[in-house]
DNA sequence: ACGGTTGCTTGATTTAGGTCAACAGAAAAA
DNA sequence: TTTTTCTGTTGACCTAAATCAAGCAACCGT
């Protein structure tokens, strides 16, 4: 086994060290890209060693230099108010891209934390952003990426403001759902990466209501619940809750 | 007078046609951008009639072709949930880009509405979209200002889920402030563009409580509220009051 | 001058979820 | 082994804001 802090990331139990090679590339890169840019691609990123839970990545007011992409593990963002309150405002799985707050002033506005251990991918912005220049699918790509961001940051807003304990519950777990079987694992069966604390947090409910919310759920059959295994034995009724609103 | 529907929508009573001309270009395009490189942006922007209160400028699911400028008025944006429940996302005023929802897939995200008469620059995405290759400034300027969009909606995050409705409100008054300030207008007197029906919805609150919630900071002689008029007497206590959280 | 509608305010009552408190299992430390 | 710590669950109670209700002023079209 190698000793590169960049390859002994992979949780496969093989070294993958080049995005062609990534079975995530269909999430954080262009579909339509050609091999040559995504080798152009590839050499400007760099690979992490792995960060364990509860490790940052970066902090607010750190300058900006990178975004990242999730390889492996899964990470949580956060804002710290005046009075040091945390604010989750978002999680992040293997395939998808953080950091895209922080262009707009050239410092970091989060921070960011591995909730297990976790790798990612390192993209220089400066590097990338002149390869957007010349690859206009990549371009766009940044734009489409950033654009669904806001999209669901938007949702977000409007499941903070209008629904209930059970809309807002059911809302993240059908949104993990459906990112686990993007990446082809199942959507019925699932291990919440994050704690009961970090739910609440996120969701603007305490660690008591997400507990309670739980255990509702799961008393009318929608959901079996075992500490951080979630299985889904209901799939439309926990659509129909979801819309649940205050 | 003329009667070309590009150019009656000035309110200063002067016809402004082309963006080095604009005092609001210091908002929606870099500052450090030579006329030769602005005169190529206003070459491809469209700049509206005017658009009357309750007008759309677009609906969610629309073919998205272009983002917006606000240049006079003011509009809000919101989203329709499947119950066709309302959830304002924001409000939009002069120098102002709205639109940045939309490119992830093609399709509008939301729906876009004047709240009174105003007028917009219609900014063809595509045409934008190919300046950026050539104009490094302002690649940069659209990754930043959508950059900016996802830390202000991560702050709206914050609000939402930790803030009582006192401190809703304030955060709301403060940034509005700042935004009337930031184009020289007064920051200690403005007039709310939006209804309490609408600060309502985009708050999580009903029109109660921020009616009550207006009284109560009236009485304790923070703010002098005469219906959509508002006058901030003590800026630092507004400041603290808007840290309120539940 | 006329109802009718709309936007806003205020009061009385209800309720979802917060707060406080106790406890239990798992894992880590001693 | 016991002890401590951490995370999650459940119960009792309380409070901020929702709901329900009434009323008022401004503005509309007639």
């Amino acid at each position: 086994m190698t000793t590169d802090p960049y390859n002994i990331a992979c949780t496969h139990g093989f070294i993958q060290s080049s995005c062609s090679d990534c079975n995530l590339k269909g999430l954080c890169l262009p579909i339509a890209m050609d091999l040559k840019d995504i080798d152009r691609v590839n050499d400007i990123i760099k690979r992490s060693r792995p960060i364990h839970a509860g490790e940052h990545i970066y902090r607010t007011g750190d300058g900006f230099t990178s975004i990242f992409a999730v390889r492996s593990g899964s990470i949580k963002t956060y804002l710290l108010d005046d009075d040091g309150v945390e604010q989750v405002t978002g999680f992040y799985l293997p395939g998808e891209i953080l950091g895209f707050d922080g262009i707009g002033n050239n410092t970091h506005g989060c921070n960011v934390v591995s909730m297990e251990t976790s790798t990612v991918c390192e993209i220089p912005f400066e590097r990338i952003e002149e390869l957007s220049l010349q690859i206009p699918v990549l371009q766009r790509h940044f734009f489409q990426l950033m654009s669904q961001q806001i999209e669901s940051d938007h949702q977000m807003m409007m499941t903070l403001s209008k629904k209930n304990a059970e809309g807002r519950v059911t809302t993240l777990l059908v949104s993990l759902s459906n990112r686990f079987s993007r990446r082809n694992l199942s959507a019925k069966s699932l291990r919440l990466p994050m704690s009961r604390m970090d739910i609440g947090n996120f969701l603007g409910l305490t660690i008591e209501t997400v507990s309670r919310t739980f255990s509702r759920l799961q008393k009318e059959g929608i959901i079996n619940v075992d500490g951080r295994e979630i299985h889904i034995n209901d799939n439309e009724k926990l659509h129909s809750v979801c819309h649940a609103s205050k």
